[in-house]
DNA sequence: ATTAGCAATCAAAGCGGTCGAGTGCTAACA
DNA sequence: TGTTAGCACTCGACCGCTTTGATTGCTAAT
């Protein structure tokens, strides 16, 4: 994929994907004399553009305008001429001063931060609760014959309902307690909630109890799952893309179709950066761009956080922001 | 504010709205003829209109445009003309299947149905949690020398936190139950933030648990007061007004500042609904109305329920929308 | 391989003219 | 006094034409 570009057809391609970045103009042979390569001459430059552009890089919005940078550039600028973390880290770090209760509470706030510092729309999707473990459940005796069902994890009481006692009998909570926190205490959410609880015929009386609790996880499950937040979305008006209505529009639909920004997100196997840019997989993202990373807090994956903006965004500093923001959540102290 | 008008005037008026929120085409002397008043001359309608005009009803486009309402105009609108519950309320009840556990998850899945129904962007903003009243806090000992504070209120567990337990004595736990729940069992979320607790002297061993609760309550308070959901942001994008690209942006600009959000649908004493239109009262909300309403369930308030969408919405539809949702969740069973 | 020079291209902007929708005014009428 | 027909007037929308200027591709010379 990585096709073999003469030194100069690099800086070309370079120039003019960092001049339309900046200008969001289309960029001529002469844009690029002036600012990137002086000694050569123009018409020179042409004869590189012409190439470029039979090769699939660039294109032409009419025969007197410029050149603009297609999806394929855009990838290859992103893969060859983005490397520098150009974004401090200390500077980042100064936004993250709370302590921080639960890891959703870090990546959220993380969100905003991001579509702070990139002044693009930033995207949260959290992992899937898969890997969360139980660590007990306890059935909580109330007033009035009902009990608050209480399923603690790794990371904090998750959900809480009130069922009906079935019997009042003194020892049943206790029973049901013990017989719970037997059942379900280190198990991960998936393990339970795709397997079938098998009761001894003894245990029948606890059966209500054992499927309410079920019945709980799963719709929790449900409801979490690939949840996407979005942050600033009015970002995108700070760029002229937005003067366009079927930019804008499109982009709205996205932005507001949370299933399919997850599908856009979707985990792409260890991929730890993934950049989408343009129609290029037909996924309906033109003119715009989609940067994500996957998150990590302790080394436990989390969820992908990550921009979307128009195509020709700031590449350079949307990876640099991402990349740091990244570290930083993973070291945080608890 | 209300005005006198005439019999013919309030028609013309009337003629004039509803052919504008239907065609979004400036309506001449012509249109309001053949559609509503085949009787009168065009140039009695006129002379009709230049009158309206004149009271500040209408607006001109350009000498050769017809009339547009004013914002004045919506006002009269809706306080006159909007009185039949177009929407069945049966059709509508059809979309609430679902049992709900939470009142927060009734009035989350109300304004994904409003948006739905009505077409337009839809608001909800949570009621404060003033009034809401605590029924027991409980600390729940887990391993490691910790504490699990959950605080039960009636509608079910808010806030849960892991907290360290000072000493290791056998009693400390279910003495500091016992304390906790004589403290604050029965009392106001606001009261409790707002106050503060002496403790004798004797008692200060649970001071630092006691300090702990109270910061969980007015963190739970602070994140949960006047939050604000929007459903439905792209729905703009099915009117011709989205076209402008200043009407857009000031759109999505208000609908992406909470805070903004938060300020227009501020609780108006005891009005039931509240209409903003246009740039009325100076709050940025040119060629823009918002409607709300008040949500309750079980008579107690739990929000606010809205839509916001172009100036020359279908108040009729939306307003119909808005109460007969309010009669059905108000009655919804658990 | 590079470059200067030049004709060709084409969007954008400006201009003048026509068209037609809709108004305001006036004078006549009930 | 209220209503109406008639008509001149206004002005945006649209059309076609021309000019301008930016930028290219090609060609021939270096």
């Amino acid at each position: 994929m990585d096709e073999k570009l003469t030194e100069r057809k690099k800086k070309v391609l370079q120039a003019l994907v960092d001049g339309y970045i900046t200008s969001v103009e289309p960029i001529s042979s002469g844009d690029i004399q002036a600012k990137y390569l002086p000694n050569v001459s123009t018409a020179t430059i042409r004869s590189e553009l012409s190439h470029l552009e039979e090769m699939g890089y660039l294109i032409k919005p009419h025969v007197s305008a410029g050149r603009v940078p297609s999806s394929k550039a855009y990838r290859y600028y992103v893969e060859n001429f983005v490397e520098d973390d150009i974004i401090d880290i200390e500077q980042l770090r100064k936004n993250i001063t709370k302590k921080y209760d639960s890891v959703v509470e870090i990546v959220n706030d993380s969100a905003k931060i991001v579509s702070d510092v990139t002044n693009y729309t930033s995207l949260l999707m959290i992992a899937n609760s898969d890997t969360l473990t139980i660590k007990d459940v306890k059935l909580l005796d109330m007033y009035d014959g009902t009990a608050l069902v209480l399923i603690i994890t790794d990371s904090g009481v998750i959900k809480d309902k009130e069922i009906k006692l079935p019997k009042i009998e003194d020892n049943y909570v206790e029973a049901a307690n013990g017989l719970l926190n037997k059942s379900f205490a280190g198990k991960t959410l998936s393990q339970i909630v795709n397997s079938k609880v098998d009761l001894d015929a003894e245990l029948r009386d606890f059966k209500q109890i054992f499927e309410d609790v079920i019945e709980v996880l799963s719709e929790y499950k449900k409801s979490r799952d690939g949840q996407v937040y979005v942050e600033g979305t009015d970002k995108i008006f700070e760029y002229p893309e937005a003067k366009n209505y079927d930019n804008i529009k499109n982009f709205m639909t996205i932005v507001g179709r949370k299933d399919k920004l997850k599908s856009l997100m979707k985990d792409d196997g260890d991929i730890e950066f993934s950049i989408k840019i343009g129609a290029e997989d037909g996924e309906g993202l033109d003119n715009m761009a989609l940067v994500s990373a996957k998150y990590h807090v302790k080394g436990k994956e989390v969820g992908q956080l990550g921009v979307i903006g128009p195509e020709r965004m700031d590449y350079k500093k949307v990876l640099s922001v991402l990349k740091q923001l990244g570290k930083i959540i993973d070291n945080l102290e608890d």
